[in-house]
RNA sequence: GGGCACUUGGCGCAGCGGUAGCGCGCUUCAUUCACAUUGAAGAGGUCACAGGUUCGAACCCUGUAGUGCCCACCA
């Protein structure tokens, strides 16, 4: 019954987190009642967890223990990413400072180092969840490489594949030459850049571009099929001095083509430019078709004469001057604007890159997925994310999900050397072709972009088609995610949810913001302002973590965070505990099975206190997590620590009123325990294991919801 | 170029039709009494701007400005 003078969480928490665990409380199966299930994000399996994890674990384990308190048959099912191609690039960031490279290992060997990697990464993350607090019921964890996951995507890509919503195709796609892979839309970010323009002279036409070192790709010239200028020259070829020596070159009509940009023509490029590709897609028999210049390594290729080896900037360079040389260029603009694409890791410059992949059908995905929102079947929250991912949708392209990665998910495809179609399986290698029956196949080298098999994590994990969590579990109650991941994630789980099981994977999606610092600066390592949530749990307690991440974080908005709010909270726990410290010293001689009447002013305060409980309630239902963290909290500091327990102080010393006012005080401190445990579980459930009641259960995590 | 938000006391945010609230910070006072990780009292806002709707607007509508984010194949 002592309780030390200040709360120590660190001499708590540990033995708490045990606690809950040997209960066997996080595993619904032995709870009855109508099911709740959060799939969790998994966290990488690359790095350990920073405050934008916690931000998560928070938000999820309120709902989570709020509705097993309400009686929910409730389910937090956790998991761990491999995180494909950015654990690719953190472990060959990791190589690299030992002096080694992945091309000089097998791919196998590669595989395995990164797989124990991942593994022990998974040991620290797992620690580090239940720090935090995390419910999650551990006899369920996952992880996405698992052979039961592997095989739910393999057969989700057979399927698809047989249905004709995933096809092959020789395509331009985002390409980085350093990372040597291919990349969805999603995964290059656009900068504002001021390049040179150059004005090249084509013949008797100047043409300007950015890009001279792709003239040796050049198929065509393009004009738009009203300019005066140029309808002379429309359909005829001309002869051009290439740098190469002379060579011919068609001009065609393409209404594509802006008039009033530069001098109204352009060099078409199909081997290198998305609009190139696009206008020769339209002028097939016209024009000869892409031809490729650059290689994947970013270099030119033997086609290029003595530019052959040069880096793109450095060809640029020389070609432009040679041209010069060569009295070529008409002028130069050098206040040029224009976007460039990068790839988001390495910022480095995407090459657009022609490749065969393979590409999901977007167009029949998103359609079910659009009516599951618009018909209300799925919320989501804040509410004016619908319209952002509905814009998303509407302007949807096929998706991209070959990658050139070692680490991930092999593509189960083979392709027939002899007539080079392809057979696809449900991850056993065929015996012969599907086509042609030739036995002589080869695999495609390429890995799943991690977001097609993550698409597929919360049926997957349910283990869908068959398992008992599938069949009781979903569709699942909530997604709660980082907004950042509207469409890599969530749109592409409600497409493929739908599409895999006819059904939608979850009803509410809850999306928070990004952690930033108290200058609005995001967090990251370079910056050196990064939060260490870990760090901070263990000085201040992972409830004052907690709390500081739930009071003011609104939905959709990103999260300010500092060291001040979280030592805020830690005086809030504090205060927390000196309550229940002041209501077990002043009734220890209340007996355990008491009932006194009550007097009025404490019906009052009971009365008061329901009201308050209704209020937080009702607030939780609508995902206010926020605003409900925040009453109990004045509640229990200004109302019940300033007020009754302050006017409690004389009535207590009263022989004849104080039973009355014990048994008060108690039943508020019982049911303020209950509401505060969401959000704080640790010293709430501390301070219940010391409460002298006479029915008592396991642990305050079952403990029944009061309002 | 298109879209989505935001703009309320020093800072971070609520409030979304009846003439402003919370946390932190600040000021003054108190202090061996559950808690100094404390208590009491207090200062501080023409709710970005301009119109409109309304008996009444921070809240609804229109426009303007600033900020942020997302999308986008302008050579």
């Amino acid at each position: 019954m002592e309780l030390k003078k200040a709360y120590e969480p660190n001499l708590t928490e540990d033995r708490i987190y045990k606690l809950w665990e040997k209960s066997g409380f996080f595993n619904p199966d032995k709870f009855k009642g109508k099911p709740f299930a959060i799939v969790m994000p998994p966290p990488n399996a690359n790095d350990p967890l920073h405050i934008g994890h916690a931000v998560f674990v928070t938000l999820q384990d309120i709902m989570i223990r709020y509705h097993r308190m309400k009686g929910r048959k409730t389910l937090w099912i956790p998991g761990m990413d491999h995180a494909g191609f950015e654990t690719q690039v953190v472990y060959e960031k990791k190589l690299e400072k030992q002096g080694r490279s992945r091309f000089e290992m097998t791919r196998e060997q590669f595989y395995r180092e990164v797989w124990d990697y991942t593994q022990k990464n998974r040991d620290v993350v797992r620690l580090q969840l239940k720090k935090l607090g995390a419910s999650c019921d551990w006899s369920r964890e996952t992880f996405t490489l698992d052979p039961a996951i592997i095989k739910t995507v393999y057969r989700t890509f057979k399927a698809m594949f047989d249905k004709r919503l995933i096809y092959r195709a020789e395509r331009l796609v985002n390409y980085c030459t350093k990372h040597r892979t291919a990349f969805s839309e999603l995964e290059i970010r656009h900068e504002e850049r001021k390049d040179p323009l150059y004005y090249m002279k084509y013949g008797p036409i100047t043409l300007a571009t950015v890009r001279p070192e792709t003239k040796f790709g050049d198929t065509a010239i393009a004009v738009h099929p009203k300019d005066a200028r140029y309808r002379q020259y429309i359909g005829k070829e001309l002869e051009v001095d290439a740098l190469l020596g002379k060579r011919k070159i068609k001009i065609i009509a393409d209404a594509s083509v802006d008039p009033a940009f530069g001098t109204g023509a352009v060099k078409v490029t199909p081997a290198h430019d998305f609009n190139d590709f696009e206008i020769w897609m339209r002028h097939k028999n016209e024009i000869p078709g892409p031809l490729q210049v650059i290689g994947k390594d970013g270099k030119l290729t033997e086609k290029t004469g003595p530019y052959a080896g040069m880096k793109v900037l450095e060809a640029r360079a020389r070609v432009a001057e040679d041209m010069q040389a060569k009295g070529l260029i008409e002028k130069i603009d050098e206040s040029y604007i224009h976007t460039v694409a990068l790839c988001y890791k390495c910022g480095n410059v995407i090459e657009p890159m022609l490749l065969s992949q393979w590409f999901v059908r977007a167009e029949p995905l998103a359609k079910p997925a659009v009516s599951a929102v618009k018909s209300k079947q799925i919320r989501i929250i804040p509410s004016h994310q619908e319209k952002i991912f509905f814009h998303w949708m509407k302007n949807i392209r096929d998706w991209n999900i070959s990658r050139q990665n070692w680490w991930g998910i092999a593509i189960p495809a083979w392709q027939c050397k002899q007539c080079s179609s392809w057979t696809v399986t449900e991850g056993k290698t065929p015996k012969s072709c599907a086509q042609c029956k030739n036995a002589d196949l080869s695999r495609d080298p390429d890995v799943f972009d991690t977001w097609f098999s993550s698409g597929q994590w919360p049926f997957a994990i349910l283990k869908f088609p068959n398992g008992k969590d599938f069949k009781t579990f979903y569709p699942t109650q909530v997604m709660e995610t980082g907004y950042d991941i509207l469409f890599f994630w969530v749109a592409r789980m409600i497409m493929l949810g739908l599409f895999c099981t006819g059904k939608i994977p979850f009803e509410t999606v809850y999306l928070h913001g990004l952690v930033r610092d108290k200058d609005r600066q995001k967090m990251s390592k370079s910056k050196g302002n990064v939060i260490d949530p870990l760090g901070v749990a263990e000085t201040y307690g992972t409830d004052a973590l907690r709390m500081a991440l739930c009071v003011g974080n609104m939905p959709g908005q990103d999260i300010v965070i500092s060291e001040d709010k979280i030592r805020g909270y830690r005086n809030f726990a504090n205060k927390l505990w000196n309550v229940a410290r002041f209501v077990l010293q002043n009734t220890q001689d209340l007996p355990k099975s008491s009932k006194p009447a009550l007097g009025v002013k404490e019906k009052k305060m009971l009365k008061d206190f329901n009201a308050v409980a209704k209020k937080a309630t009702a607030l939780l239902d609508q995902f206010k997590f926020s605003h409900s963290a925040e009453i109990l909290y004045h509640y229990l500091w200004h109302e019940f620590a300033d007020k009754i327990i302050e006017e409690s102080k004389p009535i207590l010393q009263d022989r004849k009123k104080k039973s009355a006012r014990q048994y008060a005080l108690l039943l508020i401190l019982q049911d303020s325990l209950r509401l505060l445990h969401p959000f704080m579980p640790f010293i709430t459930e501390e301070i219940y294991q010391k409460l002298p009641l006479k029915s008592k259960k396991q642990t305050l995590m079952i403990e029944q919801w009061p309002a």
